[in-house]
RNA sequence: GUGGAUGUAGCUCAAUGGUAGAGCCCUGGAUUGUGGUUCCAGUUGUUGCGGGUUCGAUCCCCGUCAUCCACCCCA
């Protein structure tokens, strides 16, 4: 049998009510924001990831499907979306040209992780991107539209977390007092923060070591160091957030794995995902569109897994989908107004399903019921000599005819509720 | 890349050193054109793959592959 690659799903009809559930509330509200849909491509040069996300993140240094194209260029399947977005903003001279600008876009992401819970090779992501200004309002903009999919998605109990990196300069020093703490200490660390030191010391806050959690809470904080500027814009994203109704916990040890972010970071986190933790993340980045050749324009943005959510929901119930209509014949010239009759309900935008093989009607019905129809029309011998359809009620089990000519006009008004049974 | 667990019917799982069962699902039936409940009957497996021990392995051992979980990292 031929098998998908690890870390893959199919996502079968069942399991895309919940999907559509999810994207659907989070196409709802990004609308109600004003923000804009846009599809970007699944591959890019390698270039864009490299450049934007930063080479030495872990992402980029080992988690991305990469392959040479027939021209011997270097091609990535994407593993986040921002990059992307970025990039076609600033390739796109009418976009660019727009003072301010709001997107979001949900699709498929890659990355070549081994698979757990909550954590595949392909899975997807909705996420949304404001250009244009470096007002705290965006930001705090940006983190209430998430919560309020999280809310609308019941999504409870979820935390958010905000903390400012500050911006290029004030994280200078930063960077360096938390290089000369750790050094100081670096017999309490575990290896992989050993190496974290060199490499990206700003990530020794993030270890779940003990030992390491333990030496954190000694280490300086960033609040302590940021500028002037980022402190007063850090306060102003957080008198927005309480503004707008959003609990948030400042967490100065948030620091993220994509090197472009600036001042603001934001994660939304739950306990519900096994070793996972967080299920939307984001942050401000005004330095990545000028690094991909833009004029320098201050944005910011965030994405959210939707396997993630998915896992969140559980076995909440989606909104159940059911077949409005299931179509009985007695084979033969019956069949040929079966069909008919489908062709017929379907003009008028109904869904209408029968089988041409179908044996007996008690195997029809039980199709009928195994597709939680909500009518069942019957085409048989008698219909047929009496020039009628019957309908029946497949709630109630109650079934009446009506002239053949006037079936299909009767079922639509049965089913938005107008007519019932003679 | 590292560590742990698990691989038996389509699904969820039993069982035993002597070539496997249950429930669900599916199909058919319960007086000939009527479902959801009930009852009856029936179909399905090279017990992940390869090797070893043994008279004999699904069960024990080794390898391999796959899946899941955790670390790393991340949405």
């Amino acid at each position: 049998m031929l098998k998908k690659p690890p870390g893959i799903e199919d996502i079968f009809p069942d399991a895309m009510e919940k999907w559509d559930h999810v994207t659907g509330t989070a196409r709802d509200v990004f609308r109600t924001y004003n923000y804009k849909e846009l599809i970007i491509p699944v591959m890019e040069y390698t270039e864009v990831f490299a450049r934007g996300l930063g080479d030495e993140t872990d992402i980029v240094s080992k988690e991305m499907f990469t392959f040479e194209d027939r021209g011997g260029r270097s091609l990535t399947l994407r593993p986040e979306g921002t990059a992307s977005v970025v990039r076609a903003y600033v390739e796109n001279g009418e976009y660019n040209r727009l003072a301010s600008c709001k997107l979001f876009y949900c699709g498929p992401m890659f990355r070549a992780e081994r698979p757990q819970k909550g954590r595949l090779r392909q899975f997807n992501q909705f996420g949304a991107e404001f250009f244009g200004s470096e007002n705290p309002y965006h930001d705090a903009e940006v983190i209430g539209m998430m919560d309020a999919i999280s809310r609308r998605l019941a999504l409870a109990p979820y935390a958010v977390l905000v903390n400012s990196i500050g911006c290029p300069d004030c994280r200078v020093p930063y960077t360096e007092a938390l290089k000369s703490f750790y050094t100081s200490h670096s017999a309490r660390l575990c290896e992989d923060c050993a190496r974290r030191l060199e490499k990206n010391p700003l990530r020794l806050l993030d270890c779940k070591n003990e030992s390491c959690r333990a030496l954190r809470a000694e280490a300086p904080v960033i609040t302590a160091f940021i500028c002037g500027a980022c402190r007063d814009h850090h306060d102003r994203v957080k008198g927005h957030l309480s503004q707008a109704g959003v609990s948030f916990t400042e967490d100065p040890f948030l620091v993220r794995g994509l090197d472009y972010y600036t001042r603001t970071t934001f994660e939304f986190v739950t306990e519900r995902l096994g070793g996972q933790n967080a299920f939307a993340a984001g942050g401000r980045y005004d330095g990545l569109v000028e690094q991909f050749g833009g004029k320098k324009t201050p944005a910011v943005g965030f994405a959210a897994g939707i396997e993630r959510i998915l896992l969140m929901l559980g076995d909440q119930r989606a909104p159940e989908r059911r077949l409005d209509v299931y179509i009985v014949h007695s084979g033969g010239d019956a069949l040929a107004l079966a069909a008919r009759t489908a062709a017929a309900l379907r003009e008028r935008g109904i869904a209408a399903d029968l089988d041409p093989d179908a044996g007996g009607f008690k195997s029809q019905f039980k199709k009928a019921d195994r597709e939680r129809a909500r009518l069942c029309v019957i085409v048989g011998e008698d219909e047929l000599r009496e020039g009628t359809r019957s309908i029946k009620d497949m709630g109630s089990g109650e079934q009446a005819s009506v002239p053949a000519d006037a079936a299909a006009d009767r079922i639509g008004a049965m089913l938005k509720g107008s007519a019932s049974l003679p």
